[in-house]
DNA sequence: TGACTTCGTTTACAGATGTAATCTATCCTT
DNA sequence: AAGGATAGATTACATCTGTAAACGAAGTCA
């Protein structure tokens, strides 16, 4: 099944920092995550290992230390993972899934109106 | 991180059978899914056999065979699955992730119009 | 009633993932 | 320059997943 970039729920995590703070050091992913997620600097290292080989993350060496960056935008990943979802959970239907997210979400009123502008947009095109 | 009721991608297929056809015999589900999914008729059994372990299917059984049928609500494995997409991917926050599935979807004027209507309702209520 | 079929159970195995200890090279400090 | 701290690399290991073959019991057909 492995999509082209299959990321671990905990490799979210590390991702979500790094896309965040690009350029990091491990040392402030593991500052961000290790103590909230119980996890030992060594795990965090180990992620940013795996993820450099699965060539979601680039580095670039300064002396003896790393500095990470994405090399995958985190909109790809986004949407590769959206529409992963989307198929496995909703069987790729789009709108039962946006009225599940409608329903059990809290919105404030901003993000509604926003969402009805998208959607007028979107009404205006078909 | 295993949530009360993890299921995997390929349990999913299974699932989304049965929901649909409960109460359903190993059989129907190998013939809507072996062929589709290039998997042999063993693979299908063995998930049977792991959804039954996690107690997410149920079955009774009639003299050798089993008639299966879901032992958890499509809806409750549908929130809980969201609410994990939602968490890893979006980092929780839901309103990022419907402009997504908005933007990113194909609508039907109907769908369209239901969701606006979700949505006034949704504002009513704040 | 014996052979065949079929269904669920067991066993198998590789790769992914969560989680982390250990090793090694290197930089900083005294 | 020697010693300690530290960063990344290597190794470890249990569990989960995908995928399936093999096995044993039971129903079916001739």
């Amino acid at each position: 099944m492995a999509d082209a970039t299959a990321i671990s729920e905990a490799e979210w995590q590390v991702m979500n920092v790094v896309w965040h703070d690009q350029p990091v050091e491990a040392q402030q992913v593991i500052d961000q995550l290790a103590a909230a997620n119980n996890w030992s600097s060594a795990t965090i290292k180990t992620m940013l290992h795996r993820l450099v080989k699965k060539q979601v993350l680039a580095f670039e060496q300064t002396g003896k230390r790393y500095l990470y960056r994405a090399a995958i935008g985190r909109s790809d990943c986004i949407r590769q993972a959206s529409s992963s979802f989307l198929e496995r959970v909703f069987g790729g239907a789009a709108a039962p899934a946006l009225m599940h997210f409608v329903q059990t979400s809290a919105l404030t009123a901003d993000e509604v109106t926003e969402l009805r502008r998208l959607l007028d947009r979107k009404e205006g095109k078909s």
